[in-house]
DNA sequence: GCAAGGTC
């Protein structure tokens, strides 16, 4: 085998610096020729080397990513040349796109006097289809070729001397598999973007657009998920509906400074049960110190650098979008000062010289100092650096290759990245800051609340990481055992606030999560999303959807497809890791996967109006085409209360229960839900003489007899006003159609079953009551709708006992079985006194045990309390005046206050969450 | 005028 003739091997990898390294790497930069080819960027180079002992005469190029792309035959290419859905099976073909022919001519010229073709492609799925088209194109000229694959998975002598003499072949199931993902992802996407563009862009006024001409509504298996994500949690940031709670805070003042303890139960939603805690803890406000915790903390620095934790950081930390960051990482790759920036890698290998990297920046005017004592054994600040346990066998992470003074012409964005990737690394290789960590527990009353304070023993990475701190906090020196009045004790109050919008990294972080692009293209997938104008960043990197973002998705949600989730990509990347792994044939899987896609493309068309309905919540129709879907607009009950500009129509929601709904939609919300149980339901021209603002029309409803009730009527000629009991109470038995989670429409049901809810974005919001329209109450505690009659007319209802409704132990109103809608008690039953004066409150299991209107019970203890008028103190403070405890209160400092007063500053017509003196 | 994936 040694010796012989000498042949020609051509090379070819996949970018110009691989094959620029690799020539460098196998000649040893000895008799290292280089020239240009036809394409500027892709330069041969020429060495003389031996492949198991054959001399080769070695000609080294490269080709830049794919050399072919995929497109239909000529004839399906015009938008209006076929029925899209015939894109499904359109023959489609493979060809090397202008921009690249003279890569193309390059590899042609080259390939005609070589004898082996050796692929040096970046090894992965991608890289291995790339080869099999470099293949195509050698083989065409030179049939003759002998075809070989260089495995390599890092730019390292080793590695590669050791790829150069373990030749192997070329996997095509490798190549297979992205031959699959390519096609489906073409038929899917052209499909779906030339139906919904087609259909909608002409019969709507689209106004995001600047010149809606240009307007395409595109669709792509991985656009859409992205978009899905925005959406998603778009909805779930309008739904939320703001939910009450309360805490108790604990301060103690003494020389050594001042100590916050935090209530070891966090919150409760129980108001009641929050201030009998409270009050015990003011009977009795001594603080007993049961536990005094030390320990040492460290806090680690991050792992070495990817371009997906790039991209976050960069948005985290200069609000850079990722496709800029990407743009300057390029940029500053191609000027030499960082390394490969697309890298899915995040653990360096033990044979990078880091030493050698740290050692260029020690002249840096600012970090050089940390870089020179990085170096230093005796500092003991080197550590060894993390493994993220990602490898893409390809690149390592990246780092700064050379140093960079900053005096070039680059802007300050270059000069920014380039400095959080040398920080980044200088970081990777430090020690963890070190801390000491105190945490001190107290009790009062059996109550338990903790503190804690923190002195940073050594910054380390920190010093040199100034985009990450690490907090330090000083507590007063406690010791177990001992005992203090707290300087305050406070029951506060809070409401829960709605989950944020999605931030540019936490974009990422999903799509990384669900295997949505890759770290090289995820970027370009959330810039489409902006091109397209289907989702909006405001300065706080947060995305929100467009209406027309909205509308697309809603209208594929409505028809019941989860086209705009990450499943759809989830299982064709099943089907692809099938394919390279030999398990399923690329026809199989083209065959299945385009059949399944089509089936759900024609569904889609023939659900279209679905897709008509969403756009229609947002957009007014154009005349521009024949308009022939009709958009039902709904019968008007009344003007909306709200928003005062629109009309409230009566509609049938997507899965066809009836509510009524602001005409204003999206931008008035307000929405009144009828009961699950109406079959049908029509707006009659009658009247309602009672509700105001009028006129309010009745409605004609017909119930599911089986649905409701024995003693209610299957017709019932009902107002949604406020008047109707017989409605309320519908409501409260069968409950409503809306949805959970809906967008935006409320996602609980309050105790009447009666959600209104109106948001615009950035406004919080709270249920209106439907009696009255006021926000201050729910319909549930509405002033105007607690009458004597309605108890009566619950009589009967409860088959056990016969009569849901109990006497008010104060004041004898009969009181009404309800049903709790906090976190703490959702679904519980209790009972309370309507009238306003009173506030008698007893849970229903309490009163079947023999506990009644004595204990309440949350987060899994009971608490006993002694007086049982304790638990009627519902309501906020000021509410208690007939049933005050006669308890006798402490204040903090310890002197006696009788009544029920404000433990703050002893004004009877307050509790302390209410003081206006708390706090100072 | 359409996708997503390489890379310049």
């Amino acid at each position: 085998m040694a010796g012989g003739r000498t042949i020609n091997v051509l090379n070819v990898a996949e970018k110009p610096s691989v094959a620029k390294s690799v020539a460098g790497i196998l000649s040893r930069n000895q008799g290292l020729r280089t020239r240009d080819g036809r394409s500027r960027y892709n330069r041969i180079f020429e060495f003389n080397y031996s492949i198991n002992g054959r001399p080769c005469h070695m000609l080294f190029t490269s080709v830049t990513g794919h050399l072919m792309e995929l497109e239909f035959e000529e004839r399906y290419r015009k938008w209006h040349s076929c029925d899209p859905a015939d894109l499904y099976q359109a023959p489609v073909r493979k060809f090397v796109p202008e921009d690249k022919l003279d890569i193309r001519r390059t590899l042609e010229e080259e390939a005609r006097r070589c004898q082996w073709l050796v692929l040096w492609l970046d090894c992965d799925r991608e890289g291995e289809n790339i080869a099999f088209e470099v293949v195509e194109v050698c083989t065409a000229v030179n049939p003759h070729l002998t075809i070989r694959r260089a495995h390599f998975s890092a730019l390292i002598d080793r590695e590669i001397h050791e790829a150069v003499q373990h030749l192997v072949e070329p996997n095509k199931w490798f190549a297979d598999a992205v031959d699959a993902r390519q096609e489906i992802d073409l038929r899917i996407g052209a499909s779906f973007t030339r139906f919904q563009t087609i259909l909608l862009k002409d019969a709507f006024i689209i106004d995001s657009a600047t010149d809606d001409r240009n307007l395409v509504l595109s669709y792509g298996p991985c656009q859409f998920p992205t978009l899905g994500f925005i959406v998603e949690r778009y909805w779930e940031n309008q739904a939320h509906e703001p939910e009450e709670f309360w805490t108790i805070n604990c301060s103690h003042k003494s020389d050594e400074g001042i100590a916050t303890f935090n209530w070891m139960r966090g919150h409760l939603f129980d108001y009641t049960c929050a201030v009998i805690i409270y009050e015990m803890c003011v009977q009795e406000p001594i603080a007993t110190v049961t536990k005094v915790r030390q320990q040492e903390k460290l806090k680690y620095p991050p792992y070495p650098l990817n371009t997906i934790e790039l991209e976050k950081r960069a948005s985290r930390y200069f609000r850079m979008s990722s496709e800029h960051t990407m743009k300057v990482a390029e940029d500053l790759y191609q000027a030499g000062f960082i390394s490969y920036p697309r890298t899915e890698t995040d653990s360096f290998s033990q044979r990078t010289d880091l030493h050698a990297i740290v050692q260029e920046q020690q002249r840096h005017p600012i970090w050089g100092s940390y870089a020179q004592q990085l170096l230093d054994p005796g500092a003991g600040l080197w550590r060894n650096p993390g493994n993220g346990g990602h490898d893409d066998k390809a690149h390592p992470p990246i780092h700064p290759t050379k140093f960079f003074s900053g005096e070039n012409g680059l802007s300050q964005d270059h000069h920014r990245l380039y400095e959080l990737v040398v920080r980044h690394f200088l970081a990777c290789v430090s020690q963890p800051a070190v801390g000491a960590e105190t945490n001190v527990e107290i009790d009062i009353s059996g109550e338990l609340f903790s503190a804690s304070g923190r002195v940073i023993l050594s910054k380390n990475y920190l010093d040199v990481y100034r985009f990450e701190s690490w907090g330090s906090s000083l507590i007063p020196t406690y010791v177990s055992g001992q005992q203090f009045t707290p300087t305050s004790l406070t029951l506060d109050s809070g409401v829960t606030r709605p989950p944020p919008l999605l931030s540019e990294a936490d974009l990422l972080s999903c799509m990384d999560k669900e295997g949505i692009g890759t770290d090289a293209t995820m970027h370009d997938h959330i810039k489409k999303l902006l091109d397209r104008f289907y989702a909006t960043k405001d300065s706080n990197t947060r995305f929100s959807p467009t209406n027309l973002g909205e509308a697309l998705v809603m209208g594929y949600d409505d028809m019941g497809y989860k086209l705009w989730k990450p499943y759809l990509r989830a299982v064709m990347e099943r089907d692809m890791k099938a394919v390279s792994e030999g398990t399923k044939s690329k026809a199989e899987v083209l065959l299945t996967s385009l059949q399944q896609m089509k089936a759900c493309f024609l569904d889609a068309r023939l659900n279209k109006v679905k897709l008509f309905e969403a756009m229609g919540i947002f957009f007014e129709r154009s005349n521009r085409s024949g308009g022939d879907e009709q958009h039902a607009h709904g019968e008007v009950v009344r003007q909306c209360g709200l928003c005062q500009e629109s009309d409230m129509v009566l509609r049938r929601n997507r899965d066809g229960n009836f509510m009524v709904g602001c005409l204003a939609f999206p931008q008035c919300r307000n929405a009144i839900w009828l009961p699950g149980s109406v079959s049908e339901a029509v707006v009659t021209t009658d009247i309602c003489n009672t509700c105001t603002p009028g006129p309010v029309h009745l409605i004609q409803f017909k119930f599911r007899q089986l649905e409701i009730p024995p003693n209610y009527n299957a017709n019932h000629l009902g107002c949604i006003g406020g008047c109707d009991e017989i409605l309320s109470q519908l409501i409260e038995i069968c409950g409503t159609g809306s949805r959970v989670p809906a967008r935006g429409r409320g996602s609980t049901a309050s105790s009447s079953g009666v959600q209104q809810s109106n948001s615009r974005p950035g406004e919080a919001r709270r249920s209106a009551c439907i009696y009255c329209q006021q926000t201050v109450h729910s319909s549930s505690d509405c002033p105007s709708h607690v009458s004597g009659s309605r108890s009566a007319q619950y009589r009967g209802m409860n088959p056990q006992t016969g009569d849901s409704s109990i006497p008010c132990s104060t004041c004898g109103t009969p009181c009404t079985l309800r049903t709790a809608n906090t976190v703490t008690n959702r679904g519980r039953k209790f009972y309370s006194c309507p009238s306003q004066n009173c506030n008698f409150f007893v849970w229903e299991d309490n009163l079947n045990n023999g506990t009644g209107g004595r204990s309440v019970r949350s987060a899994g203890m009971n608490i006993s309390a002694s007086n049982s008028r304790r638990s009627s103190s519902r309501g906020r403070g000021g509410r208690g005046g007939a049933h005050a405890a006669s308890t006798t209160f402490v204040s903090a400092t310890g002197d006696p206050i009788s009544g029920r007063r404000c433990f703050v500053c002893g004004d009877p017509s307050h509790f302390a969450n209410a003081c206006p003196n708390r706090g100072s």
